[in-house]
DNA sequence: CCCGATTAGTTGACATCTAAATAATATAGT
DNA sequence: ACTATATTATTTAGATGTCAACTAATCGGG
């Protein structure tokens, strides 16, 4: 039973049942590690979703694109917004339109690169974006409220070393 | 999926900086963990989707309906669907009409309750998700090689807290 | 049996989102 | 300078997504 065959060139031949079955263990393993990623994200999104629209009548990608612009004061291009919030360049400019309009963010002429905008906030951006951040940062805190710090530095240090494994694995 | 936004930064809101600055870091470390769960559920997000679009000219939420399917032989309701795919009715009607119309699914009126109806795969469908679900699992498992089983256990069974927790601070 | 409250699904209005095509500007190599 | 190529942002078409209003059917208490 153990053909121990690791033969390139005949890649269907049946394995060992024990390593076949470790093998297939594995692959289910990833696949439901995937969906279980994907479904925390997902409950945490929706929830937060719902508060933005409930307490401010807003969305999630406003509340994001403007999240990019706080820490920056000097205002972000449009593709390095687009970079940041890993949407693309025609979904910023859609957002970035309305934003506009609300009057929660500008788009100024780059000095350096005739091409480019600068989109910045607003006094009124940066300030209706402070009273969010505030009860957003509260919301996080207590969906992540029951889970020991501890299992949460742990969590981290999983996400950023799978963070980069996909990272690497997604650009060659 | 989701309107969805895929970054959402933190805040950092000021407050002393001797006192609260535990508290505050233990907070922050919740957003920031928020932040990167979200960033690695985006990176294989996009990464699934643009291999799905580049190889079978479907899109993920087509797939995550006729997987749901695939493991329903009896066919779901429109409801049930919605609840695993954790969108919105409306959301559903309109990817189970693409689908429909594509020839992948059918809707059966339900026997036991003339306002539902259910979902199945058509023989067509079958087949076609047996092709995409076996490229998919591949891609899946190449994007977590990188990281060792035990850690993926690791990970697995935080995750599956983090989600109780969740769904538990979210329904009350 | 009947009526009000739920439940199942669809629809319409609108906001995100992608992929592809376009226009305008930068940059590099000759 | 000149040209080929790359970068920056927008536009378009189509798909996905929410929410609220709607229709139709079921359920439960009188």
């Amino acid at each position: 039973m153990v053909a121990k065959s690791k033969s390139i060139l005949a890649p269907a031949v049946p394995l060992t049942i024990d390593s076949e079955t470790r093998v297939r263990d594995d692959h289910h393993q990833s696949v439901r590690l995937w969906l279980r990623l994907l479904a925390c994200t997902s409950l945490i999104e929706n929830h937060v979703r719902q508060r933005l629209q409930s307490g401010f009548a807003t969305t999630l990608p406003r509340f994001d694109l403007m999240a990019q612009l706080e820490r920056a004061p000097e205002g972000l291009k449009m593709g390095e917004l687009s970079r940041r919030m890993m949407v693309t360049g025609g979904n910023v400019t859609g957002i970035t339109d309305l934003l506009e309009k609300e009057g929660l963010v500008a788009r100024v002429a780059d000095a350096a690169d005739r091409r480019a905008l600068r989109v910045k906030l607003t006094a009124a951006g940066r300030q209706q974006f402070g009273r969010m951040a505030r009860e957003h940062e509260q919301w996080v805190i207590g969906l992540f409220a029951a889970m020991p710090l501890r299992k949460k530095e742990q969590l981290a240090a999983l996400l950023s070393e799978l963070k980069q494994n996909v990272a690497r694995a997604t650009t060659d």
